[in-house]
DNA sequence: AGCACGCCGACT
DNA sequence: GTCGGCGTGCTC
């Protein structure tokens, strides 16, 4: 037996130790080229098993618990390297979060068994069973007389809720039930596809023939006359179709459900062709955009434009010099970003080490996905959400045991198992999609740049409208900044009309689109060129604006808008509790007229685009619509294939979709945003009506955009119509001096959430009480902010406060934070939880 | 988290 | 006196 450090996959703030057999499986006893470090156990933890992470071997030593043999060996080879290792313990410590648990996010989904265990009825024992209630026969055992045993859920159900644990424990040592243990299995599967080619033979006729069907036919006879066959015509329709599809996609092989799809015809046939020697098939991995469909080829290009040449001078020597550097590329849309990463990554594999390339949303990555393919084919594995579990292991492993050495995926592929990644590449790396905002709060381009380091890696960020965090970083010489001024092909950037909303409509017009609009719209239509119109309008929040200027109440400490909270009549600070009766005066133009709540959405706009175009083909997509992710990309099919004339949505339209009969851009209402409680809404504003507009235009004709705004003043409306980053930067770095937040601080978030209101409330007071005391005793110059309900104040029967911590020095911070985390029992109300959230993005 | 253990009120 | 309902704290 030997010692090791295990990390289980529950939340644990420590490591705990087991002993291991010295042999594995085989029987192969450990030594130094064959360590059980980075191997699944599946061990014993009160009174249940569950699967932990082998960390390292540990001395022998005298210890005053007592140390359980593991119960079972996972794996063979494994799952992650030392070096990884080393990340996740950072990643753990930086986030708060469980080593155990950051490790299980880390893994492919499925690969964290645990035992359940089912409560089954001794056969024969049923009058026994009965028996042994004095009265009342509760419904479980009703249940098991009648099937038997429990189904796991059921089982946990009586064990934990219904309090049932003795009496079960008598009854089975009684020999009336039986308790049995269960261990899922890992969901593995190799995943390969039928795919098909033609013979040498056919190949070459088909370069030669005419693509009608006959001319092909006659082609084919003529080539073939040795074998004196007569062909059916649904066999030259199959191979015309083979040489179809293989042509569209570059690729010989064709997936023979690509194939049937196209032509269900050749079902019939393909046995028989291969039996002739025309066709063979062999097993293949295929690639599929998260649409399902394969992808198509992209050659690369031979010549670079000066900007490319340029940016690729300075990164190239950095790969070369194999040390940890970032850069910030910036880059307007369009400019050719997307060659440059595949040139950064020509140049890494050149140097035998491995790329990996991150994406906010692996759906709108398509473009990127089929570059990289295209020119590293076998090399590139996909992690995104198209793919099932299994599908989705299959390509991890193949990263894992060295046999893909590029891996393009969005957030969690940062944990991909790359031996030794030379380049890390984050695209729109502004994008909020990368914060992980759930139980395991990490930011993927944060991790990004740190694994980068552990890796003596360069990382390349790359964006049109990057973080203003990260812009500071590239100015203050932490990152190296990197720009691109040029768009390729020197396409023009559409033209951004802003019309004002808070003057009266000339016209006299109600509803949501003034004139501009709905002239535009309807040309558009009339023209059968597609419209989008964007509204990034979330309806849980109502913001009490100036009925005079269009100015939202803003937070005396926070510099984000109030909102109404209807039931107290007063409008409140979701930052920092801060908070004023409903009664107030604009702060902007002084106006005593009443404050109104204002309130539209999505749906709102959809009704009024029907009656204005009553023959255009309109479709929706936000989260009501979208509500699966095949609805979604099915929407977004459809928009593609020129099937839809309107398109309605939120921001998920904005972002990198490629629509080139897309002429026209609406954003029906532009400030939405701006007054949503978040120091980013002016940034995020400016992000959003830039990647929109950037929908606009995109094939032959000149793009146009119209955006309807409240606040046609506001600078980060006015420099996104004048597609002005620099300027926007500026502002907002002046903004965020005072009150500060980042870059100028940084913030941690506690979030204490459970059933009972009070004691979430008693909890977070707690939490707000230990803070100032800490911070009182060592004269730090953290602020801290709060309680204050969260915004979204009750969610899924959870009341929800927090506490939010700023302050210039990292180190503090964490200190507060493992003060909290240590004192949490004592500090905690009954049932209410405390979460902590590094770098919050979202407080919401 | 999930489980065991222990304390306290209700009912035989 | 026993049962079972719930809160507290530990898990190698």
């Amino acid at each position: 037996m030997i010692r090791v450090e295990v990390a289980v996959a529950a939340p644990l703030d420590q490591t705990l130790s087991y002993d291991l057999p010295d042999a594995d499986q085989d029987g192969v006893p450990w030594s130094a080229g064959h360590s059980p470090v980075g191997r699944r156990v599946l061990v014993p933890l009160s009174g249940r098993s569950l699967t932990g992470y082998i960390l390292a071997i540990q001395p022998d030593d005298e210890v005053e618990y007592k140390i359980r043999p593991v119960n079972r060996l996972l794996d063979r080879i494994p799952l992650f390297h030392e070096n990884l290792l080393t990340f996740f313990r950072w990643a753990a410590k930086y986030y708060h979060y469980p080593l155990g648990q950051v490790i299980k996010a880390a893994l492919p989904a499925g690969l964290a068994p645990q035992s359940v265990r089912t409560i089954s009825l001794v056969p024969g024992q049923e009058p026994a069973l009965n028996a042994s209630f004095a009265r009342k026969i509760p419904d479980w055992a009703v249940a098991l007389v009648e099937q038997g045993s429990l189904q796991p859920t059921a089982s946990r159900e009586v064990l934990n809720k219904g309090n049932f644990r003795k009496k079960i424990a008598q009854l089975q040592s009684a020999g009336i039930l039986e308790m049995h243990e269960t261990v899922g299995k890992d969901r593995v599967r190799e995943k390969l596809e039928d795919c098909l080619s033609l013979s040498p033979l056919i190949r070459e006729i088909c370069m030669t023939a005419e693509p009608e069907i006959v001319g092909f036919r006659s082609a084919l006879e003529q080539g073939l006359t040795k074998t004196g066959q007569a062909f059916k015509l649904t066999e030259i329709k199959t191979l015309a179709a083979i040489a179809h599809l293989a042509r569209e996609t570059n690729c010989a092989d064709v997936p023979k459900r690509d194939l049937l799809r196209h032509y269900s015809g050749a079902a019939k046939v393909l046995d028989n062709l291969r039996t002739l020697g025309l066709v063979e098939t062999k097993e293949r991995r295929v690639f599929r955009n998260p649409f399902g469909e394969p992808v198509t080829f992209q050659p690369r290009p031979e010549t670079l434009t000066d900007e490319q040449e340029q940016v690729l001078a300075r990164i190239v020597p950095a790969i070369r010099a194999g040390s940890y550097q970032t850069f910030l590329l910036h880059g307007i849309t369009g400019c050719g970003k997307t060659e440059v990463y595949l040139r950064a990554a020509e140049e890494t594999l050149a140097q035998g080490r491995d790329v990996l390339v991150l994406v906010p949303e692996i759906a709108l990555a398509t473009q990127l996905e089929a570059h990289f393919i295209s020119r590293f084919a076998e090399l590139v594995v996909l992690l995104h959400s198209g793919l099932t579990a299994s599908e989705r292991y299959d390509q991890w492993y193949l990263a894992l045991t060295g046999q893909a050495r590029i891996v393009i995926g969005a957030r969690s592929a940062l944990f991909a198992p790359l031996r030794d990644p030379g380049l890390i590449v984050v695209d729109e790396e502004h994008d909020g999609g990368f914060k992980q905002d759930d139980t395991f709060r990490y930011h993927g381009r944060d991790l990004a740049v740190l694994r980068g380091r552990t890796h003596d890696a360069v990382v390349l960020l790359g964006s049109a409208t990057p973080s203003v965090t990260s812009y500071y970083h590239a100015q203050t010489g932490k990152y190296t900044l990197l720009n691109m001024t040029k768009r390729v092909g020197d396409r023009e950037l559409p033209t951004v009309t802003i019309v004002d909303l808070s003057k009266k409509a000339a016209d006299g017009a109600k509803g949501l689109f003034r004139n501009e609009l709905s002239q535009a719209l309807q040309d558009n239509l009339a023209k059968g060129q597609q419209s989008i119109l964007l509204l990034n309008r979330r309806g849980f929040s109502s913001v009490m604006l100036c009925q005079e200027c269009g100015t939202p109440v803003e937070c005396r400490h926070c510099h984000v808008s109030l909102t109404l909270h209807k039931a107290q009549k007063r409008l409140i600070c979701h930052y920092c509790g801060y908070s004023i009766g409903q009664a107030v005066i604009c702060g902007n133009c002084r106006s005593t007229e009443a404050l109104v709540p204002v309130g539209f959405g999505t749906e709102r706009v959809e009704e009024e685009a029907r009656l204005l175009l009553p023959d255009a083909r309109i479709a929706r997509l936000d989260s009501d619509t979208a509500s699966d992710r095949k609805a979604f990309l099915q929407i977004l099919k459809s928009m593609r294939e020129r099937e839809i004339d309107v398109l309605i949505g939120t921001q998920m339209i904005a972002k990198g979709h490629h629509f080139p009969h897309v002429t026209l851009v609406g954003v029906v209402w532009a400030d939405g945003g701006l007054s949503m409680p978040d120091f980013r809404a002016a940034e995020k504003t400016f992000q959003l009506i830039t990647q929109v507009t950037g929908r606009a235009g995109r094939g032959q004709e000149l793009g146009r955009v119209i955006i309807q705004t409240m606040r046609p003043e506001h600078y980060s409306i006015r420099f996104a119509q004048q597609h002005q980053y620099g300027q926007l930067y500026q502002q907002e770095l002046q903004a965020r001096r005072s009150p500060a937040f980042p870059p100028f601080v940084r913030l941690i978030a506690f979030h204490m959430h459970g059933e009972k209101e009070v004691d979430v409330r008693k909890t977070a007071a707690n939490v707000a009480v230990r803070c100032r005391q800490e911070v009182k005793l060592r004269g730090t110059g953290i602020e801290i902010l709060g309680p204050a309900p969260a915004p979204l104040e009750k969610l899924k029967n959870n009341y929800r406060w927090q506490v939010l911590l700023k302050g210039a020095d990292l180190e503090e911070l964490h200190l507060i934070c493992r003060l909290i985390r240590e004192n949490r029992q004592e500090l905690q109300q009954g049932a209410s939880r405390i979460a902590i959230d590094v770098d919050p993005e979202n407080m919401m």
